[in-house]
RNA sequence: GGACGCCUAGCUCAGUUGGUUAGAGCACAUCCUUCACACGGAUGGGGUCACAGGUUCGAGUCCUGUGGCGUCCACCA
């Protein structure tokens, strides 16, 4: 056996044993009859992504899973993939290529421009996901995905044309989100709100006709004109009306009149009532541009404005903004509009203003309300979708996001599915030579000979063109849990183990994505998979687990812009890539932001480095024995030979799995974690090989000894693996627990791992009976040996080792004491602890097992030792002065539960004899 | 406007159904390279648990309110 050396470099280890899982194919998700099984479907990331560390949590997390699921021996299934991500992958061809060659998409034409996209794609693609190979997530490769594969592509165009055929899906001229940079309609859910600041103008629209009003005493006054206020100017061009609130007194006199439209051609439009009128607002008028403004389209709808479009597609104005403004950019416009005003003195004033101005999330500019044909989709299931999580068949961890879910599908909107880029899926959709797209009414849309929808389009192609927009980049990916799994096609199903892996079991992904993808998931699963059965089986996920955002020290989102994100992959050259798993799972508790600490990420590094040496002492040892099963382990030991040490630290083992498997029901893994470490590096290392040294000393103790370390360590080995797979990997073969069986055990993943139900049979099987009282015993000890150090450093003697100390005691306690000396006097750096029933004038500490005195051989100096005891006496009778209160109010001892009260008893006994015994040695100072 | 989350040591966070003297890691101070580990060991300092009320024998924990930070949904031009 190779031999362990002085510290952990993960680098060879890594590249070492992820060839190995690979060529052994490991990560296959291969169900037996009858197996229980674990599946999960990857978020996929965009094809061109880069790992970013939003990436690392979220699929670190999705590998202790699948991890944790294999060692349980269910057969564990990881579908990876990657999103085509149409606006984010088109834009960044379209400004390679604009750089590069300097043209546009337009002068490449359609399928030459397409053919760039895929070679881009083949080029840098799937970067992303070798990069999720280094942090060692065991992806079942074979099955990796794309969105725009081909097979992929038909349940997109399968699902397409079933929600059509139902008509689900419709084609209608409405206002959408439009985004000048990309070109293309965007769903709500692709617009952000953004509080910006600008101007409001304060304007005045002149009455062709001059009228009267009422001012606030009621008396008639003069009225010349309107004044309204308006955050763009730049479209006054394309007002239709003015409205005022029907109710609004001020108006009465001018309702039906018109005004002089200020900008623009300067043509008289009417005022008209509506109820969207603010009268507090402004003016209490308001002005009315159909096409530019959600509420003003409707508004005109109920009094049949026209409609006037100033603006071109790529937000320059055009000709219908007039003149003065046609052709500039539309912020350009706007203070141009504003300078035209002020000179034809209808601009009253600009004041600074901020509102909420609905942003591209991905271009990240001000979107326009547009009117455009679209390809709208209502969605199907949506009762169902809400049913599945109020039921918990679908349930979502932390549980407070079911509500977000289900208000959105409370207030749920027709999607706008198409989109006007060339990547993507292109609509199944074609168009009878000659129509006009444009003025299709619904009959025509649901003539056949008008309109064709189909999987593989028409048969006689000459005759129909193809609509030219493609699908939403979420409405592929929303068929994801089961178009991986080869839906719709029955052989495909059949061959990627369809009815084995869906439903799939867990999701987990980022909260903000719940919307655009886990409802639409959740409804597309209900709607598509398994057709026909019970709903149990159609949903997409049983639990969905939402990650939280990894964040920047200040707290601020990481982003390439502020450039605040660490390169995972350095910090695996850095750190290693467990070291990197375990400190980012110890800083991510469920549900929370995490903020990101390099720190813990060093703190991951040090736990292996820590793991490493202890398994490097036990090997340094003694010759390694058969490891290769509990059972051998277990053959080894003699349960009659068990001491308190082994009885409390397989109880501290035991509970550390029982804490695992609840972390793992919870989705805490922050709780795992910090079990993990506090078990290893407290429990063990701290303790257990401490008293270890001196027990390997004596040929008697050392071989039993070891047999306990190789059972905590395998045990721990395989709790530890889905948090760090290749230190656990790497020591599990150093150490000796893998079987030279190539099929069965090879490798850790191999192995079955304990529950807590199922070791404690086997210990049982094996006549262990666990003795409840060592822990506690231990402890005392661990308490003895804190007062004895926190002597020694109290005398600055907290090296020397050459120490006597004396202990008054009693002849058990000193029983016991003595019993244990050859493992204390080692912790805490002594030659010897006698029995003394003198008072030596000594510094002295009081302990659960007596009075200890330590001898450094140097006089105590009276003063300050009186005033180390002091300190002491008064902290603990500050304490007995709380338990006294406590225990003296009736309304506590009649009332708190008995185990309560017996514990302030015992507690304050133990403090009374504490207190006395100090006093006892204050008195002897003097 | 509506909903949700957070506020505990200098920093990042634990703290389960209310119950002894509120914990960890990092940072800090002192000491130590003694034969697993300096990526380490020992000891120590450091907290009116955001604030104000309330319920209770007892509140970091439950309730009400206030303040601050953050997120989502809706949105008055």
């Amino acid at each position: 056996m190779a031999e362990i050396t002085k510290s952990y470099e993960p680098q060879d280890v890594e590249k070492k044993w992820y060839a190995a899982w690979q060529e052994a194919k490991c990560f296959a998700g291969t169900p037996k009859p009858g197996q229980e099984t674990y599946s999960i479907v990857i978020p996929p990331p965009n094809v061109t992504g880069i790992l970013h560390m939003g990436h690392v949590l979220n699929n670190t997390l999705q590998d202790v899973l699948i991890r944790r699921a294999r060692l349980e021996g269910k057969a564990a299934c990881w579908i990876p993939g990657t999103d085509h991500a149409g606006i984010a992958t088109q834009t960044m061809v379209e400004k390679h290529l604009k750089k590069t060659e300097g043209k546009t998409r337009h002068d490449l034409g359609r399928d030459e421009f397409l053919k760039r996209v895929w070679s881009w794609r083949d080029e840098k693609g799937d970067k992303i996901l070798q990069q999720l190979r280094e942090l060692g997530c065991s992806c079942d490769w074979d099955r990796t995905a794309f969105t725009m594969d081909p097979a992929y592509s038909r349940s997109v165009l399968t699902a397409f044309v079933h929600l059509y055929q139902k008509g689900l899906i419709y084609r209608g001229k409405r206002m959408v989100n439009w985004c000048p940079a990309s070109l293309t309609a965007l769903s709500d859910e692709e617009v952000e709100m953004r509080p910006t600041k600008g101007h409001i103008y304060r304007l005045r629209y002149e009455l062709v006709t001059p009228s009267t009003t009422i001012d606030e005493e009621g008396n008639t006054i003069p009225l010349t004109h309107l004044i309204l206020e308006t955050t763009r100017p730049e479209t006054i061009a394309a007002d239709v009306a003015v409205a005022v609130h029907p109710d609004d007194p001020r108006f009465e006199n001018i309702v039906g009149a018109s005004v002089w439209r200020p900008l623009g051609e300067r043509i008289q439009i009417p005022i008209i009532t509506d109820t969207a009128v603010e009268m507090g607002f402004g003016g209490g008028a308001l002005k009315v541009t159909p096409a530019h403004d959600r509420v003003d389209f409707e508004i005109g709808q109920r009094h049949n404005l026209p409609v006037i479009d100033c603006l071109n597609p790529d937000g320059t104005m055009n000709e219908f903004a007039g003149p003065e403004l046609a052709g500039m950019e539309r912020f350009a416009a706007r203070k141009k509009a504003a300078d035209v005003l002020e000179a034809s003195g209808a601009l009253i004033e600009a004041k600074p203003y901020e509102n909420n101005v609905g942003f591209s999330q991905r271009a990240g500019v001000p979107i326009e309300p547009r009117l455009t044909q679209q390809w709208w989709l209502k969605y199907p299931r949506v009762e169902e979708a809400k049913q599945v999580v109020r039921d918990g068949l679908v349930q979502m961890h932390p549980e407070r996001w079911t509500k977000v879910y289900l208000n959105w599908l409370d207030n749920i909107q027709d999607w706008c599915i198409s989109r006007q880029l060339w990547w993507g899926h292109r609509i199944p959709v074609w168009y009878a030579k000659g129509i006009d797209r444009e003025t299709l009414s619904p009959a025509d849309l649901a003539d056949p000979t008008k309109i064709h929808v189909s999987l593989d389009g028409p048969s006689d192609p000459e005759n129909w063109t193809q609509e030219d927009d493609v699908l939403d980049t979420w409405a592929s990916s929303w068929l994801w849990p089961f178009g991986t799994l080869g839906w719709p096609d029955a052989d495909a199903q059949l061959a990627a183990d369809f009815k084995a892996f869906y439903p799939t079991t867990t999701l987990a992904t980022g909260a903000d994505i719940i919307f655009f993808w886990v409802a639409r998931m959740i409804m597309a699963g209900l709607e598509f998979a398994n057709p026909g059965a019970p709903v149990e089986e159609r949903i997409p996920f049983k639990h969905v687990y939402f990650n939280g955002i990894v964040r920047d020290k200040q707290g601020r989102k990481m982003s390439k812009t502020l450039g605040n994100s660490p390169d995972p992959l350095d910090l695996i050259k850095a750190y290693g890539a467990d070291g990197l798993r375990f400190g980012l799972l110890q800083m991510a508790p469920l549900g929370q932001d995490v903020k990101f600490d390099e720190g813990r990420i060093e703190g991951g590094k040090n736990f292996c480095n820590k793991l490493w040496n202890a398994c490097r002492f036990r090997q340094m040892n003694g010759e390694m024995n058969d490891n290769t099963s509990l059972t051998t382990i277990l053959g080894r030991i003699d349960p009659a030979l068990l001491d308190d040490d082994d009885h409390a630290i397989l109880a501290a083992l035991r509970d550390t799995m029982a804490v695992l498997e609840k972390s793992f029901t919870d989705f805490e893994f922050a709780t795992a974690t910090q079990k993990l470490y506090s078990f290893f590096w407290n429990d063990f290392c701290d303790w257990y090989v401490e008293v270890s040294k001196s027990k390997v000393q004596d040929p008697v103790t050392k071989q039993h000894c070891l047999a306990i370390q190789d059972l905590v360590i395998r045990e721990f080995l395989l709790l530890f693996e889905p948090f760090a797979p290749y230190i656990t990997e790497e020591l599990w073969h150093l150490l000796g627990y893998a079987t030279p069986d190539p099929v069965r055990g090879a490798f850790l993943q191999d192995n079955l791992i304990e529950t807590v139900e199922t070791f404690n049979a086997v210990l049982a099987t094996r006549g262990f009976v666990l003795d409840a009282a060592a822990s506690g015993r231990v402890e005392q000890l661990k308490a003895f040996t804190t007062l004895a150090r926190q002597l020694k450093a109290d005398q600055t003697v907290a090296q020397k080792r050459d120490v006597t100390f004396q202990l008054i005691t009693t002849d058990a306690d000193w029983t016991f004491i003595d019993s244990s000396a050859a493992k204390l006097t080692r912790l805490i750096g002594a030659a010897a602890i006698e029995r003394t029933t003198a008072e030596p004038a000594l510094p002295a500490a009081v302990t659960p097992f007596g009075t200890l005195y330590l001898d450094t051989g140097v006089k105590v100096d009276p003063e300050v030792e009186r005033a180390r005891l002091t300190k002491e006496l008064g902290t603990i009778t500050k304490h007995i002065a709380g338990t006294e209160s406590r225990l003296s109010n009736v309304a506590f001892t009649s009332k708190a539960p008995p185990a309560v009260l017996e514990g302030a008893q015992k507690q304050l006994a133990d403090l009374q004899t504490k207190r006395s015994e100090l006093e006892r040695l204050l008195a002897a100072l003097s």
